[in-house]
DNA sequence: CTTGACCCTGTAGTCGCTACAGGGTTTAGC
DNA sequence: GCTAAACCCTGTAGCGACTACAGGGTCAAG
C-alpha cells in the first residue's frame, strides 16, 4: 500500500509541492525513495500529512503544528502543553476577529457612496484625513 | 517646509523602509532629491503618504491603495469605482471573519481538555482525524 | 516504441514589509 | 575645527506558507 507522491497528494487533498515543501522544511520526515528517486508514502505519512493538514485548517502556523507533531509522538506526556497551543491560538483568532469588526464597521460606514464624482466621495474623504 | 525621511517618518507614523519601499514600488513619486542624494518631501507628499496609510489601516492591499490614489487624483470623475473597491474589500472582510467564526467554534470545542495524557487529548484526537 | 503523464531538483515569485551590511552626510557638542 | 553620533543612501536577504516555473528524468498505456 505505497502511495507515490501524486496519488498521496490526491488521497489527502494537498498539492504535489505543498508536501515536498514540508519535507523540505522538515515537516514531514524524508521520504523513502524508489531506485530512480521517486518518493514512496505509506498510511503512516498519509496520516501524519492528514494531521498537518488539519491543523492548517484550524489555522495553527507550521512552527506551532510542528510541535503538536512532536507531542502527538508522545502518548504517554501529558496534554496541558497542547492544551496551552490551542488556547493561545484561539486568544490570536478572537484578536483576528475583533480586529476585523472594527474594520467592517468602518468599512459599512463609507460604503454606498452615491456622491457624482470623486471629489464628494466619503470613501476619498476619509482616506485623505477627513472623518 | 520639507521633511527629511526620518522627520516624514515621525510626522506620519509609517517606517523608514516602508516609505522607501513605498517609493521603490511606485506607489509614491520618486522624491525630490538634496545634492548630496537625501530625499526631500513636502505636504503634499506626506498628504499622500497618510492616505496610504489609512487604506492600509483599512485592510486595502497595496495595489487596491494604488488604484485609490489614482482615483483620489481625478476629483472630476465620478466615485462609483471608488464605491466598488470599497464595497469588494468589505465583502472580503466579512468572509475571513465568517471563516474565522468557524475557526474559534471549533477550537473552543476543543480547547480546555484536562486529560492526563496525549494518548486521550481530543485536540490530538481531532487533529489526527477524530471528531 | 512513442507519447503523455508523472516524478525530480532548484530557483524565483507572491505580499508587505523588516533587517541588515557597508557605505556616505549632517549635526551637535566640545 | 574636530569628532562622534545620528542620520541618510543602496542593495540584498529574510519572514510565512506556499506556488510556479525551467529543465530535466522515468514510467505506463496503447
Amino acid at each position: 500500500m505505497t502511495l507515490t507522491i501524486g496519488k498521496l497528494s490526491k488521497t489527502t487533498g494537498v498539492n504535489v509541492e505543498t508536501i515536498r515543501y514540508y519535507e523540505r522544511i522538515g515537516l514531514l520526515t524524508p521520504a523513502v525513495r524508489t531506485e530512480s528517486g521517486y518518493r514512496t508514502f505509506g498510511e503512516r505519512e498519509a496520516e501524519r500529512l492528514r494531521f498537518v493538514k488539519r491543523g492548517r485548517e484550524l489555522g495553527f502556523s507550521l512552527e506551532e503544528i510542528r510541535t503538536l507533531v512532536e507531542l502527538a509522538d508522545q502518548p504517554g506526556q501529558p496534554c496541558a502543553e497542547v492544551d496551552r497551543l490551542a488556547e493561545g491560538h484561539l486568544a490570536e483568532v478572537r484578536q483576528r476577529i475583533a480586529d476585523l469588526r472594527r474594520l467592517e464597521a468602518e468599512l459599512e460606514r463609507l460604503v454606498g457612496c452615491t456622491e457624482s464624482s470623486v471629489r464628494e466621495c466619503r470613501i476619498v474623504e476619509a482616506l485623505s484625513g477627513g472623518r
